[in-house]
DNA sequence: CCATTACCTGAATCACGTTTCATGTACGCG
DNA sequence: CGCGTACATGAAACGTGATTCAGGTAATGG
């Protein structure tokens, strides 16, 4: 795979003010990410709409007025927190992906990456489904901005002949995207140990499991193109 | 495939009064109903928080005190209503999957039945995954439902040959629902066209991209267990 | 036709949370 | 040191909407 980068870069920005002008300024920077890190445990807490901005100022240790000097409202800040959300994500699956030598090391990688974020951040991961129902378009751009990459890898690995040259990118990488996220949910997100503490990591079988299922997904079919591992 | 059914049956059960004691009574009954149905347009149409009591009584014509003869809360029906929508996708599986003589006919129409609904009701499938905020246990019944059904099937048709035993059926189950929930997503829920219309239905070409994938993941790997079509 | 039960009603209650605003406080530069 | 800009503050204004309540109205049985 020649493309271990997953999803687009694109720059951090520079921290603006919301209120007055544009320009950033030291201290009032350091502010706003106190209002983002609260941001993100409380959504991740209480969910949306039971969040409330009084709990996230208290949270940062800041005046509730404050607030509305960094973000024009609850759902700006809310999308600021996606997109910050969205960036990790891809960061944990390429770092994951980096060293892989072949197409299924890759795979396993990726996957890998994509479960460890989520077993490390599983009330986080919430937040990024409650965008759906919060603001569209930040849950259209995270799935879009990880599909891309993804779809690459696949369409290099064709190239290859690493995977079946009859699939279409564009829905197979759509289909293994729903594929990590349903199993992540329902092995990860659900799955509780006796103290009702979530797994550190996704049960090995059901990794496996899952592996074997990609792997039969997009292996070249028998009696074709070339190349087969 | 020997098991056409998606998921397990369960009764409707008796409508009954949330405040008062229990049994029903015909006109009463009607008057719920008219309820469900108008909870049902106006959650779609406007997501669980911005909908209100009052529009939902509006539309079903009927006074604002009465609804909690029927209801205990609005969250309280707005669970009836995901559990009346989970019976109606598992229907839509079913009967598509009915005539199904093969396995790969089968798979095919069970997600044909899907994605009918999904089109049919673009926003009642909202509905559902907004239940992961509303009320989890509601989506947990929701998507077990389907996947048990889902998970018998393939057993059957490992038993069989038809399908790669050496996938688990379980993860297999959950994998393929994710597939079907993120390409439906993408490309019924996501795509308009000129008009801002959604798609009657599936694109062909993502449909067949979509079974190339899924044909794949199942079918028994060459040089192994015997009887693969 | 009169009880009695089963249903119905919408104004008023209550809680709650976002956003605004009038008023400070800290910091950096000349 | 003294001023101007950038940053901070929390009380109050507003809106909103779920839920309750104090009474009606229709239908059924005797």
């Amino acid at each position: 795979m020649s493309t271990p980068e997953v999803g687009t870069a694109e720059d951090a920005g520079t921290p603006v003010s919301s209120a007055t002008g544009r320009p950033l300024t030291k201290r009032g920077e350091a502010t706003r990410r106190r209002l983002l890190e609260a941001a993100e445990t409380v959504f991740a807490a209480q969910g949306y709409h039971e969040a409330s901005i009084v709990r996230i100022t208290e949270r940062a240790g800041i005046g509730l007025g404050t607030f509305y000097l960094y973000f024009d409202s609850k759902q700006s800040i809310f999308e600021a927190l996606v997109i910050d959300l969205n960036r990790r994500v891809r960061h944990s699956m390429s770092e994951a992906m980096a060293g892989a030598s072949s197409r299924l090391e890759a795979e396993r990688a990726g996957f890998a990456g994509f479960f460890r974020f989520t077993a490390a951040h599983p009330a986080l991961y919430r937040v990024v489904r409650e965008a759906e129902f919060v603001s569209p378009e930040m849950l259209r751009l995270h799935y879009t901005r990880i599909v891309e990459g993804y779809e690459a890898g696949l369409r290099a690995a064709q190239q290859v002949g690493d995977v079946d040259r009859m699939l279409d990118p564009t829905v197979t990488a759509w289909a293994l995207m729903g594929t990590g996220e349903l199993v992540g949910m329902r092995f990860l997100l659900w799955e509780r140990d006796a103290d009702g503490r979530p797994p550190a990591e996704l049960d090995a079988e059901v990794f496996d499991g899952l592996m074997r299922f990609i792997d039969n997904a997009l292996a070249p079919r028998a009696g074709r193109e070339g190349t087969a591992s």
